[in-house]
DNA sequence: GACCTCATTTTTTTT
DNA sequence: AAATGAGGTC
């Protein structure tokens, strides 16, 4: 301890390194916001805040609770406590907001109307149950049959309206009036908008009822219970506000006001909350991010403070040029200027193609060319707005023999395949459950055993009629009735019966029970029947067999699956990665391909707001640490294509000061000069 | 009634 | 990637 009497700032600052600001933000204490710009050691003041507060104000590592969104997130930070403070200490709250919530309510499932060993179901199971509901209405006559790509907008659209209203803490019983308030008071002009906010406040209840009988809950459910029951219940908050004296947000930027009101009624007895974040990157509004909560900051926090970091240790000048000009038209971002100590680096590419198939190609050439300047291929990343947009890119690459990796195109746990072999588990696990009916639909049919849709609709009546689960609907079926179907359906459940009987009697451990259950259900067969189609599904198989042995029981790895979780990060060293830019949040790469930057694509039609667009090309920018390429096309899927807004924004002058390069071959590029195709050829390595 | 294959389509972005 | 639809076969 007579470590922090050895210099001026202080123990955190020797040992980790800080700047004086960052040394000051770590140090500070009471509310404080951090406000990091990209790239200026955010991580690294968070983990020191954390330090600090042990190292010097005497707290220990388990009364800190730090909160972040992704579980990379959770995993980074935790290791690099651990490596400024050293194996012998365990932080153990250190997780995601998820994370957290699911912990809270495991403890207490009642506060939530839920049963010990609860089952949480991700965003597209959400949707099923609300595509199911729908349905149900449009038989019913309460909405009209449409065709069947607007239907699925509108489940998606309600799912998510949804979540945001359990983000806002409005509870199922008044939110058609909250809804009604919000219309009357709002200006919300869309009649569309208006419509399915009613939609979703009329379905919200059924769903909840629905959720509940399944005994599930949503993600949305995981912070909601426990922080109402915090407002509602001050035992129950002081009872979880006592076991923290410090609490930590990263991406603070992120968060809505759910876990806004859930941190501050952890943190409120001592004032202890320490956040990190960027207004400038806050990309998730369309997933309930509230970036006006760190703006308002300090009028919610009158004795905070907000501490900005600005020096950048990333990216050249030029490329921080180019991001400051873009975020400077945010008209509410807080205000800050990102500058270096390091040179101004290479010009930024701006280059135009005639279409998507010329620009894949085009890119995949620059690529080859730089691998063989000696660019590590590990260090390009081409980023895009969509995952679609991968695609081309993604042959092109394989035509050339370029190493690539696509990051979270689908995420391992949300594959169909991984699903379907969870969902069988889940049935084998138990079966009368109503949380199972999920997992009996995605897998009775599955190799084809002739219960097909007609039987399943029937069998779903049945289970309704006598408010039992589907398997049970199934079991009193092929008891009764006669007929091939009936056959087939004992065959199935008796299959089911036979592996719970034998998951009870043995001691398998997870894995060769899950293998078993994928052999002897025809499911694994069924993929090597499809020869190179199911090639992918296989290997998914094997990787979830490999994983399944980390954990202890179903439970566990059904916690795990929903969730998500760190450990899928397998080496994939000296490969060029593909990502979207909500993706590369966070990450850095010598040289940067962004991709697509056209009018309709990026800024994206779809959002409402264009100012998050802007972020978004923030965010993108400034991921290059040494060289940015930015590419357009003039047709995208047939259609003409127009360079979008943030191009044209970009300094006048930088054109004419020649850090700005335009390149490109077709006739549509607004200003700066034409080059050559000699030119054109040189610099994209035909 | 169920299954298969082929084609089409449409993507936000993620815990 | 995954969900849908059409058209043909058992």
């Amino acid at each position: 301890m007579d470590m922090m009497l050895s210099c001026r700032h202080g123990g955190v600052e020797m040992s980790a390194g800080l700047t004086g600001a960052q040394s000051d933000a770590a140090r500070a204490s009471g509310p404080i916001v951090v406000l990091a710009g990209a790239g200026t050691g955010k991580t690294r003041t968070l983990v020191a805040g954390f330090v600090d507060r042990i190292m010097r104000r005497g707290m220990r590592a388990n009364r800190i609770l730090a909160v972040t969104f992704t579980n990379k997130a959770a995993a980074e930070m935790k290791s690099r406590i651990v490596e400024a403070l050293g194996s012998g200490v365990a932080p153990q709250w250190v997780g995601t907001f998820h994370a957290h919530g699911r912990r809270q309510l495991r403890t207490d499932p009642d506060i939530a109307g839920l049963r010990q060993g609860f089952d949480v179901c991700d965003a597209e199971d959400s949707q099923k149950i609300v595509r199911r509901l729908l349905e149900k209405a449009c038989a019913a006559g309460v909405f009209e049959v449409e065709d069947s790509e607007v239907f699925r907008r509108r489940v998606k659209s309600i799912t998510a309206r949804i979540a945001m209203l359990k983000e806002e803490l409005i509870l199922p019983d008044v939110a058609a009036a909250a809804t009604e308030g919000l219309i009357a008071s709002r200006k919300l002009a869309d009649p569309d908008d208006i419509m399915a906010w009613r939609d979703a406040a009329a379905v919200y209840p059924a769903y909840q009822a629905l959720l509940r009988e399944a005994n599930m809950a949503d993600f949305a459910d995981l912070l909601l219970w426990p922080t109402i029951t915090m407002l509602r219940d001050e035992t129950y908050r002081r009872d979880w506000a006592a076991r923290f004296d410090a609490v930590l947000a990263d991406e603070f930027q992120d968060v809505n006001r759910l876990q806004f009101l859930w941190l501050k009624a952890l943190s409120r007895d001592h004032g202890e909350l320490f956040c990190v974040g960027d207004d400038a990157q806050s990309i998730y509004g369309w997933r309930g991010a509230n970036v006006r909560i760190i703006r308002n900051f300090l009028k919610e926090f009158p004795t905070g403070r907000m501490i900005a970091l600005e020096e950048n240790f990333r990216s050249t000048g030029h490329i921080l040029s180019a991001a400051n000009a873009v975020i400077a038209r945010d008209p509410n971002r807080l205000k800050k200027e990102l500058h270096t100590a390091a040179g101004d680096g290479k010009p930024i590419e701006i280059v135009s193609w005639s279409g998507s198939a010329e620009e894949a190609k085009g890119i995949a050439a620059e690529i080859g060319r730089r691998a063989l300047e000696g660019v590590p291929y590990s260090d390009m990343a081409i980023l895009y707005r969509f995952n679609f947009l991968s695609r081309l890119v993604e042959e092109e690459l394989l035509r050339s023999k370029i190493p690539y990796e696509l990051v979270n195109d689908t995420a391992f746990w949300q594959r169909a395949v991984v699903k379907d072999a969870l969902a069988l588990l889940r049935l084998s696990c138990c079966p009368d459950e109503r949380q199972s009916d999920e997992a009996f639909r995605r897998v009775v049919n599955q190799p084809a055993r002739g219960i097909g849709a007609k039987s399943i609709a029937r069998l779903e009546q049945l289970a309704d009629d006598e408010a039992v689960s589907l398997f049970r609907a199934a079991e009193i079926w092929a008891g009764s009735a006669s007929g091939k179907t009936r056959e087939r359906l004992q065959a199935f459940l008796s299959f089911i019966r036979t592996m719970e009987d034998r998951a009870e009697a043995s001691e398998n451990s997870l894995s060769p029970r899950i293998r078993t259950l994928l052999e002897d259900s025809g499911y694994a067969d069924m993929h090597r029947a499809a020869g190179e189609d199911g090639r992918a599904a296989l290997e998914n198989l094997h990787e979830l067999l490999e994983l399944a042995q980390e954990f202890a029981d179903a439970q566990d790895l059904f916690d795990h699956a929903s969730l998500g979780s760190a450990s899928h990060g397998e080496d994939t060293f000296g490969r060029v990665k593909l990502m979207t830019i909500h993706g590369a949040k966070g990450l850095e790469f010598g040289h940067v391909f962004l991709i697509g930057w056209e009018d309709t694509v990026f800024p994206s039609r779809n959002n409402s707001d264009p100012d998050e667009e802007r972020r978004l090309a923030y965010v993108a920018l400034t991921r290059g640490r040494r060289q940015v390429s930015i590419s357009w096309c003039a047709f995208r899927n047939g259609r003409p294509a127009e360079q979008n807004c943030f191009v044209d924004e970009l300094p006048e002058a930088a054109r004419h000061e020649g850090w700005l390069r335009e390149v490109g071959h077709n006739r549509r590029f607004s200003s700066g000069r034409r080059s050559s195709a000699a030119e054109q050829n040189a610099a994209l390595g035909f």
